[in-house]
RNA sequence: CCCCCGGUCCGACGCGGCGGCCCGCCGUGAACCGGGUCAGGCCCGGAAGGGAGCAGCCCUAAGCGGUCUGGGCCGGGCGCCGUCGGGGCGCCGGGGGCGU
């Protein structure tokens, strides 16, 4: 998804590359082009001109004073209005301390089945005990795939039979819950294709019954504006508290994807990627406008280690400790799962070894090893013999194996940086990052 | 030539000096095998809650360094400093007596 918009956008700003200055005629080209981009990536007209509009804005209220070069400044424009147009901050559903409800909907076919059991993987990995509720009673096939989905993640679901009253699921919820502790229950709504009367009533209905703490329209990224009336209908009728995104990962130009936070002014809560139930992250506005402007993440390190370096002359340059090597990963693990943007390279996805993922809760056990350490140790790991590795793996929670792995990588991302430091470079900084997992 | 005094000489003590050790004080000082607090991470638990605990920080031990117009003890190829005592051959300085 994106690559389009991302080329497009890429070339566009790419003109103004090497360019001293750029007269109004060039930025009103720019704009031009930026704005059939947004369109031909199927981006809500409206957005798409409100979304120029404010580039052109800031463009011409900046241009005077910075030093910047045009093609970075128009750039950094972009991007700060595209983390904007996808909600700024992120945002997480309300969770409460136990009792949380949420009601699943969306029409047939936007994933909200696989979203269903992402979601309740992606919690009960958080400590959290969900419980799923098979509703869609419209489809039979859709109850068997939530149950078959539930027992990979090991998470119980309780089947809402045809035809039941929303008073009746109701009881048998409370009863089950009285029974077995559960702090999350998701339930899985039927979907149509088409909107109906019938359809919202039944939503309607259950919802007043179950009185859930969020209602999350699930979203197929791939589907055009139409998606996005279709989602007003829903906050009408049931109301929507916030939104996922499913199949980000699929070919579509995106456009539905970019809308869908400002056309219904709900949070984007969460962004599916792909079939496998681990398959979900959180949706951080920012990082998806990383990717989409390819600036990517690289260009955003290789600038923070000229920072760093600037900044800590007190430290002999071409040295690199596990402060810094800590310090690296914060940022990688700020701007986005370095994995998810490979695996948006066709092909390569396959080709990468699975245990590439350098999730928060990995960063958060590498920190932890190294938050162990002594100042010294830090600075110069070679003196870590087996006692030193034993007492950290200990304090840490972790394994000396662990310990070890840390270490190695440490070892090859410092060999790495010394020959960095002497040609210096995006490329060889990629090959940093891109060579080796974690 | 004789007498007296002082010194030179010896001893004890004191004082000072030098050296050593101890105490006091200051600094530093334990990866883990000291204490406290324990972020992060870990463990038990459905939860509420507990638990172990690394780094850091604080404290502390040995050790190291300093302090020497701080105290104590010990030791001298130390002093030409003090007190007391010994010694009286020689030598030095001073005083007195006798003889030619």
């Amino acid at each position: 998804m994106f690559e389009g918009l991302s080329k497009r956008l890429d070339a566009i700003v790419g003109r103004l590359r090497g360019r001293g200055r750029i007269t109004e005629a060039d930025l009103k080209a720019v704009l031009r082009d930026l704005r059939r981009a947004l369109l031909e990536a199927d981006v809500n007209f409206e957005v798409a001109k409100s979304f120029v509009r404010r580039v052109e804005e800031k463009a011409l209220g900046k241009k005077v004073l910075e030093s910047l070069s045009p093609d970075e400044l128009i750039l950094a424009i972009v991007h700060e209005e595209m983390v904007e147009l996808l909600g700024g901050q992120a945002v997480e559903p309300k969770l409460l301390p136990e009792g949380n409800l949420w009601l699943l909907m969306g029409l047939q076919g936007t994933g909200k089945t696989t979203a269903a059991a992402k979601l309740a993987h992606y919690y009960r990995k958080k400590g959290r005990r969900p419980l799923l509720v098979a509703a869609d009673t419209q489809r039979p096939a859709a109850q068997d795939q939530l149950e078959i989905l539930a027992e990979q993640v090991g998470v119980p679901v309780l089947r809402v039979e045809k035809g039941e009253p929303p008073a009746s699921v109701k009881r048998r919820l409370d009863a089950r819950l009285a029974k077995d502790f559960r702090d999350l229950v998701i339930v899985d709504t039927a979907g149509r294709l088409q909107i109906d009367e019938v359809l919202m009533d039944e939503l309607a209905a259950l919802a007043e019954a179950l009185s859930p703490t969020e209602r999350v329209l699930v979203v197929d990224a791939m589907m055009g504006q139409e998606a996005l009336g279709v989602a007003r209908a829903f906050d009408e009728r049931v109301g929507v508290t916030g939104l996922i995104l499913t199949k980000l990962d699929g070919d579509a130009r995106g456009g539905a994807a970019l809308s869908a936070r400002h056309v219904t002014g709900k949070p984007i809560y969460f962004a599916g990627v792909s079939e496998k139930v681990d398959g979900l992250e959180p949706f951080y506005p920012d990082r998806l406008a990383d990717r989409i402007l390819g600036m990517g993440d690289l260009k955003t390190l290789a600038e923070r280690v000229r920072e760093a370096e600037l900044k800590a002359p007190e430290k002999a340059p071409g040295k690199f400790d596990l402060e810094d090597l800590l310090e690296q990963m914060r940022q990688i693990q700020k701007m986005g799962s370095f994995a998810e943007i490979l695996k948006m390279i066709p092909g390569l996805s396959r080709a990468l070894p699975q245990n590439l993922d350098l999730d928060e809760r990995a960063l958060r056990r590498v920190e932890a090893i190294i938050l162990s350490m002594t100042p010294e140790e830090r600075k110069n790991p070679r003196i870590l013999n087996a006692s030193r590795r034993r007492r950290i793996a200990r304090g840490s929670g972790t394994t000396v194996q662990e310990v070890n792995r840390l270490i190695k990588t440490y070892e090859e991302a410092r060999a790495l940086f010394k020959r960095l430091s002497k040609k210096g470079g995006r490329r060889s900084l990629m090959g940093m990052f891109g060579g080796r997992p974690w």
